[in-house]
DNA sequence: CATATCATGTAAGAGGTTACATGATTAC
DNA sequence: GTAATCATGTAACCTCTTACATGATATG
């Protein structure tokens, strides 16, 4: 029972649902840190059904195939959420690019940094939004989103405590002083 | 060109290097953010043999096969580094558990929550180690062992600041704190 | 001479991504 | 009627993991 699958079992017990529907729903509510596809959802419906742990109900509106829970679906999920969780798994390909930074051309680094950053900062925007309009649903999501606000202001910090030298970029012209004119593209000022 | 297999050409600048040297250097300098596994470095290193990006040098002692950097392996590499770096990809099945901690029983949260705890205090005390040794070879190794202090600092701050009902449950709860004797209600709220 | 370490690889499969392909219904 | 959205699925491919299999050389 792998972990995509186990948490398409976990949203059936709030009710029926369809393929369609279990892709939004894990989208919302676990996508930030368990990312599922379309494809992987269909495929492992299939699979599941093939195996009695879910069962298609009487068909909907348009194409719709709502699933629902068999007794075995339900155990198998409880069987597997009392598993220990695994080590999370991390692939940064900006930590690769900064690692391989002496081989990149002066100022394209910092180009990386820059965009990541933005990028970041957008996220964290979105989950501190989402904690005031109270959008987690109970202490368990509630402590998913503190994560993601943790994560995000961590990555921040982070950016923001790198030496000039990586994130200012022009090669040797470190710290254009504060006559700022001098780069326009990515090494935004904060 | 995937991220994996440039790593490997990035390493061989440094000279030649056999598939156990590669796994050996990836693991220690890249292996925290990008994972890599014996099997992908020898299927990458066929792999690029074939394309011409390196080439099998004299044989060593035992069965050592050391590879070097061919001009188009080299370019192949340059072309790469240029690439803007994709988004971090994160899974993380503790948030996976957390996120279902209403299927759970009580203090099995808690457990799950400590050990993990536990695993990243152990990383933070190592990259910290790191830092102070001056492990860190270049100001871009460094930043990168910064980010793992960062990242791992910050994923301790949230364990810390989690709601007594999730981490001070049932079971094995880690700071048994002066009044452990009531009854949590972990699997309970709302 | 036995054990640890160095060293290379293959096989099988799981899991994940991207693109392709199709059709039904609703809203304008 | 036409566009947007809902809805399902397939195909191909890539990547990564785990386990298996083998042998050479150092070290004690």
């Amino acid at each position: 029972m792998n972990a995509t699958a186990a948490s398409l079992l976990g949203f059936l017990h709030r009710g029926p649902a369809s393929g369609w529907d279990l892709v939004a729903t894990a989208q919302a509510t676990i996508g930030d840190f368990w990312p599922v596809t379309r494809s992987q959802v269909y495929r492992e419906l299939a699979a599941m059904e093939a195996q009695g742990l879910v069962r298609a109900g009487p068909p909907g509106r348009r194409d719709r195939r709502p699933y629902q829970l068999t007794r075995a679906g339900r155990s198998a999920f409880a069987r597997w959420v009392r598993e220990p969780p695994g080590p999370e798994q991390i692939r940064f390909p900006l930590l690769l690019a900064l690692s391989f930074g002496r081989h990149l051309p002066p100022g394209r680094l910092a180009g990386f940094l820059a965009e990541h950053r933005t990028e970041h900062e957008a996220r964290l925007a979105r989950y501190r939004a989402a904690q005031e309009a109270g959008a987690a649903p109970d202490d368990y999501a509630a402590a998913a989103l503190a994560f993601g606000v943790a994560y995000e202001s961590a990555v921040l910090a982070w950016f923001d405590q790198l030496p000039d030298r990586l994130t200012g970029g022009g090669g040797q012209a470190r710290r254009a002083s504060s006559t700022e004119t001098r780069r326009p593209s990515a090494g935004a000022p904060r």
